[in-house]
DNA sequence: GCGTCCAGGTCTACC
DNA sequence: GGTAGACCTGGACGC
């Protein structure tokens, strides 16, 4: 199945790729040659899916395919999928504007910054941020990748994330023996279990129903979710003026802005006071710009 | 080899 | 409300 997508004329799928980590964790891939970003995803009938993108000028080509034959209602699921995770239907215009006001922040618009990409569900985010807290980016990978290749359905191509049904039927004994989580794995277990059980919908996160105090307050009261991961589950959601301060991020600042040298986290959070709404999204630009500058494959015009 | 440190934190007990 | 200590893994580093 192919599907085209219209997009707005800011929008830039390389952007999404660099804009952080989760492109180069499973099930994401990406195909530089190609300029193809891909992952899989499952369909609210257990629909295993494997999904393509390219931009060509204002347009999304997405392949979609699966081991099993789509339902005719399957279209409709696929594309709200896509959008989601491609946050297509993210409006950065506001950011646009006032980034253009500052000299230091133009490359925002003209790269096209400030959609950040999500996985297809609210829940396998949450997952995969506790698995980046307290240890390196490489560990992060291992887990992610443990989890998807031991739990995952498979789309013929790779495998999806298992879903949270699929990872409360295991004991914590698999989390610490076999995915390796460690002290995450009793968190990984009881998120799992709330989900899977309806006590918790993560969902609601993606939503406008609720408010970002309430968003904050259902994240903070997960079990392995602290200030870093809330703000940064909370930037996925829309919430872009926290700042989701972590070791990462603060020697970043230090070295741009201080020789190396650390300061207090509201001393930085006194420079990007100006940006409103969107100061803590500034301030994760800010410091990822060498992402975008250094990749040799963002392209700033798209094919035509 | 082996021990130590630390990396994109969080929880709990205690004050 | 603030803080100390424990918690898993795995790579880097020094010896």
């Amino acid at each position: 199945m192919t599907l085209t997508l219209s997009v707005p004329p800011d929008y830039r799928l390389w952007s999404l790729v660099v804009s952080h980590g989760w492109s180069v964790l499973p099930p994401f891939r990406v195909d530089r040659s190609r300029r193809e970003l891909s992952f899989a995803a499952s369909l609210d009938d257990g629909t295993p899916i494997d999904v393509a993108v390219r931009q060509t000028a204002d347009r999304l080509r997405v392949r979609v395919s699966s081991p099993r034959p789509f339902a005719r209602t399957s279209g409709p699921a696929i594309r709200r999928i896509v959008t989601a995770v491609l946050r297509i239907d993210e409006d950065v215009s506001e950011l646009h504007r006032m980034a253009r006001r500052h000299p230091e922040y133009r490359w925002v618009p003209r790269y096209g910054a400030g959609r950040i990409l999500r996985a297809p569900t609210a829940f396998e985010d949450a997952v995969k941020m506790i698995c980046t807290t307290n240890c390196s980016w490489s560990l992060t990978e291992a887990m992610v990748g443990r989890l998807v290749e031991r739990l995952g359905v498979s789309t013929g191509d790779r495998r999806a994330f298992p879903t949270a049904k699929d990872m409360a039927s295991k004991p914590e004994s698999f989390y610490r023996n076999v995915i390796k989580a460690g002290y995450r794995s009793p968190f990984l277990v009881e998120l799992a279990r709330r989900c899977a059980s309806g006590d918790l919908d993560l969902e609601q996160l993606r939503s406008d129903s609720l408010t970002p105090e309430a968003k904050e307050a259902m994240l903070r009261g997960i079990k392995g979710i602290g200030p870093y991961a809330a703000d940064n589950l909370l930037r996925l959601h829309g919430a872009y003026h926290r700042f989701a301060h972590d070791s990462w991020i603060t020697k970043a600042y230090a070295e741009r802005y201080h020789r190396g040298r650390r300061v207090a986290n509201r001393t930085i959070e006194r420079r990007y006071r100006g940006f409103g709404r969107f100061r803590g999204l500034l301030y994760w630009l800010d410091m990822t710009r060498p992402w975008y500058e250094r990749d040799e494959d963002f392209g700033m015009e798209v094919e035509a």
